[in-house]
DNA sequence: CTTAGAGTTCATTAAAAATTGAACGGGCCA
DNA sequence: TGGCCCGTTCAATTTTTAATGAACTCTAAG
């Protein structure tokens, strides 16, 4: 094995403060997503470092276990807001992270908003069903007038989204 | 004490079949933004019926604890997603839902999105001036690329939010 | 084929968040 | 003034959620 040639950019174990705090901005900031605080860290670390890490970098730095990054990378993989890069061990998955709040803010959209929103579509649909049954006259106008606002909601939120992607695509 | 004249509209303890279903679409609805599966519940329940409702009938009908309700209320309350209004007993306080989205959403946006946005704000220039003590030259460089990145996305999101609103503000 | 290390999975454990319920404050009427 | 009831608060508890770490799979190198 060969360590010396490299020594002097060898990562250390721990976080400097503008890491610290950077990483903590985002584990922060994922809360108000209600994503667990170590996908903000992790986010958090690629973003702040010029070169990829590494799995394992990830572990030691953060002091999170092997579990939880593995998991939390996978998240952040589905979201589109990581890429896998090369790196010095071809052995070694590394990562960076993308930059662009259209990705973050959209691979949120699509993975954890939309689904909600189908299903909720669906429950709407089983409303309506039930709506129909209801014998009292005036009764049945109020649910119906009530369910078709929540049609309109959905309406405004597919309409909401969508604009939301564009302002951010720039 | 009489009863008599107003058994045939007195509420039930329990919810029927479409109140059940409304008020787990809002009991689920609200988790995509962080917030606790009681305050849907309310909210839902609110939404769902004719008459306001006091906090005694959302305990009794929704199986929740006086505090659970008494929280929830004092929640919606400051988002503005409920109305205070008069109702047969003087000595109570009754509640109906306001069934505007952008109130709803508007509500939401001031009191639990723009605190963390000002706060972010300190904690961007705390990095700042952690940034120009870097001794290293190309390592300033690019924690400073950095920050400014952060700059940008949070002048993207002030800039998207009033937008929401407006869209929603029909 | 065997070994070693990267990465994943998932049952267990630990931590965080929501809910409860008892105690309290305050208004109102007798 | 005292009893009653509505509503709030908050420490204790329960429930939910996230993190851990050991066991596992897979690939690649020897």
């Amino acid at each position: 094995m060969c360590w010396g040639v490299f020594v002097s950019d060898a990562k250390p174990n721990t976080l400097v403060e503008i890491e610290r705090q950077v990483v903590s901005l985002f584990a922060d900031g994922v809360r108000v997503a209600g994503l667990p605080r170590s996908v903000g860290e992790i986010y958090g670390l690629l973003f702040v470092s010029a070169e990829p890490l590494a799995m394992d970098d990830l572990v030691v730095r953060l002091k999170i276990s092997k579990g939880s990054v593995s998991q939390g990378l996978k998240f952040l993989r589905t979201l589109g807001a990581i890429r896998e890069v090369e790196g010095p061990d071809v052995r070694r998955t590394y990562y960076e992270g993308d930059i662009e709040l259209k990705k973050l803010v959209g691979g949120f959209i699509r993975e954890q908003m939309r689904p909600h929103m189908e299903s909720g579509k669906d429950r709407l649909k089983a409303l309506d069903a039930e709506v129909v049954k209801e014998k009292d006259e005036s009764k049945r106008a109020f649910y119906d007038e009530r369910v078709k606002k929540l049609d309109r909601w959905l309406k405004q939120a597919k309409l909401v989204l969508p604009l939301i992607q564009r302002v951010l695509g720039e």
